[in-house]
DNA sequence: TTGTAAGCGTTATCAA
DNA sequence: TTGATAACGCTTACAA
């Protein structure tokens, strides 16, 4: 019959150790921390005594056993090397850490199987709710939230089909920016895509668009490439098609990574710009309001995505219905002398 | 003597329905995922097959208070807006992913008091060790850390205390791009300083010693300001330079952010550069290379960094000894146009 | 307002 | 190699 106690970790105080101190039982210490209102006064200072006394730090886990509840959430990002993102995420930060909610971040390296494998490791820490990137998933995903009966929001683009998104229509920005260059005169505009991900591929069906109502579309000046986008890759991007199309007046680089070192190589090169070819580029960094000339581009909304996304989701997560399905937080064209 | 089972969360399976639907002991699962050598391949098939069928998933709560281990790293970085610790980030997701730990990013504003409540925060997680930035920390952060024997990397910087410390010396970085503006032929070189975090202010000691060797140190030279940078501070800080010191003749920028920003100041101004004032920054920046003139500035090896640092950090939890307390990854000089 | 008892899902211990 | 049992630290349900 001899009870053999385990080492504890930590050697950290428990629940007991500080209800023993303050002379209470333990659920009395629990709903001083977590109920304060229904304990009376003088316990609740007793047991605040013994918690500072003892240093004791409660046991997230044994608290996410007992209740079912993690007070945590996790957010899928594509990267962490991406301006856009670490915006999001500073916006979601904000608004979950003022909830007393933790975040999880995965990134997916613009994966969906990795986003997938992501997930279903994540799983294991019992999410309250999730916070994704883009709307199209692998194909499990979906099922393993519903089944899970996971509270999700949609970041960064939006849908029609029940799902809660908060962004902006990707399409209608890469649109409105080739109108933009169409309205400077130019008649025989470009588009350079990196990555390739699900937003970048509607800013070009939005640039497509733009260019069949105008009649000007011209298959023959796209040029895209999987790869990771970045300034070097902008360069080279412009130097090819230059090479294939002398003609080319302008150009609608997918992000301004891209069009940064399209100008780069431009200055170099000694090409006028925007008199013989104009440049836009996508997101407004930080480096396309100082460069030279300035980049003509596309501001988006990527901090208040992610804390209104992380709004709604603890909404859905506390049983509330969000405020909308659908968040549309628009686009900024920001118009500069690259253009 | 009625039981009243709870409501489960998820809903996911639990080990004990996987053992059931196998025909064996739940201990009989948890060996079977954690050390499969340890269960003959027959029932490991069997339990296999059973935790596909259910899809079942871990609690990692339930492990962690079980095992005392929570396989999870506890990352604390200034800032989530900087390129420099995401690379760093980037790094240390590599190893830990492929280690099977997970980690939890936190972010302290630059401040050392938020800095101390998110290590209380996430105690609660109980971390297996702890990887921050820096070797400043709040007075009751080192004696938490020590009282709970948890394994800690200080990360960006050197020291000669015992500590486990992967960076490089920020002072000598600071010296030798220094000494690169005299060789240049500058003499009255000064330094411009945002943020003034820890790292900053050992850059400025670099630069003051470099200067003192060559006994051009002038105090009328240095601007500083706390507050976070960026490039329109650069673009203003130059501004304020050149009109307290038209002599100024050099000017070595803490950061690439601001030093892109004087750049870019300079050239709309008709500042010759480097000829009437030569500029250097910090980091290597992926923009760095691309504006014109092409900045010079100190490459750091922010990747490596987190991935040792990493790396020691799990030689630690694992009980052995790191590699050597400090490691010191060096930085290169990129030496460009701009200077 | 406070306390008792049981249970959350896993792993450590010991026994077979 | 496999299993029974207790224990991890906390909260829910119910009782006082």
């Amino acid at each position: 019959m001899s009870r053999k106690p385990r080492i504890r970790s930590g050697g950290g105080a428990t629940m007991h150790d500080v209800a023993r101190a303050a002379g209470v039982s333990a659920i009395t210490v629990s709903r001083a921390l977590n109920q304060p209102q229904q304990v009376s006064p003088q316990l609740r200072e007793k047991v605040m005594q013994a918690v500072d006394a003892l240093a004791y730090v409660p046991s997230r886990s044994a608290r996410t056993l007992a209740s079912a509840r993690s007070r945590t959430v996790l957010v899928l990002i594509p990267s962490l090397d991406n301006t856009v993102f670490l915006d999001t995420l500073a916006g979601i930060e904000s608004v979950l850490d003022a909830a007393g909610y933790q975040m999880l971040i995965g990134n997916s390296h613009y994966s969906a199987e990795q986003e997938l494998l992501l997930l279903r490791a994540y799983l294991q820490h019992q999410p309250d709710g999730v916070l994704l990137t883009g709307l199209t998933h692998a194909a499990p995903f979906e099922d393993i939230l519903r089944r899970r009966a996971l509270p999700a929001v949609y970041m960064m683009d939006l849908a029609d089909d029940g799902r809660c998104c908060v962004g902006f229509s990707q399409e209608a920005a890469g649109a409105a920016i080739t109108r933009h260059l169409l309205e400077r005169g130019k008649r025989r505009i470009g588009f350079l895509g990196a990555q390739l991900d699900e937003r970048v591929m509607k800013r070009l069906d939005g640039y497509r668009a733009a260019l069949d109502a105008a009649g000007l579309r011209d298959a023959g000046l796209e040029w895209l490439d999987p790869s990771p986008s970045s300034m070097r890759m902008g360069a080279d991007m412009l130097d090819a098609a230059l090479a294939a199309r002398p003609d080319c007046d302008a150009l609608f680089c997918c992000n301004d990574d891209l069009a940064i070192g399209a100008l780069a190589r431009c200055q170099q090169l000694g090409i006028a710009v925007p008199q013989r070819l104009a440049l836009a580029g996508f997101n407004d960094l930080q480096p396309s309001a100082w460069c030279t000339p300035a980049l003509t581009t596309v501001a988006t909304p990527r901090r208040e995505i992610g804390s209104h996304a992380a709004r709604q989701l603890l909404r859905m997560i506390d049983g509330d219905e969000p405020d909308a399905l659908q968040t549309d937080l628009g686009f900024q064209l920001m118009l500069r002398r690259s253009s």
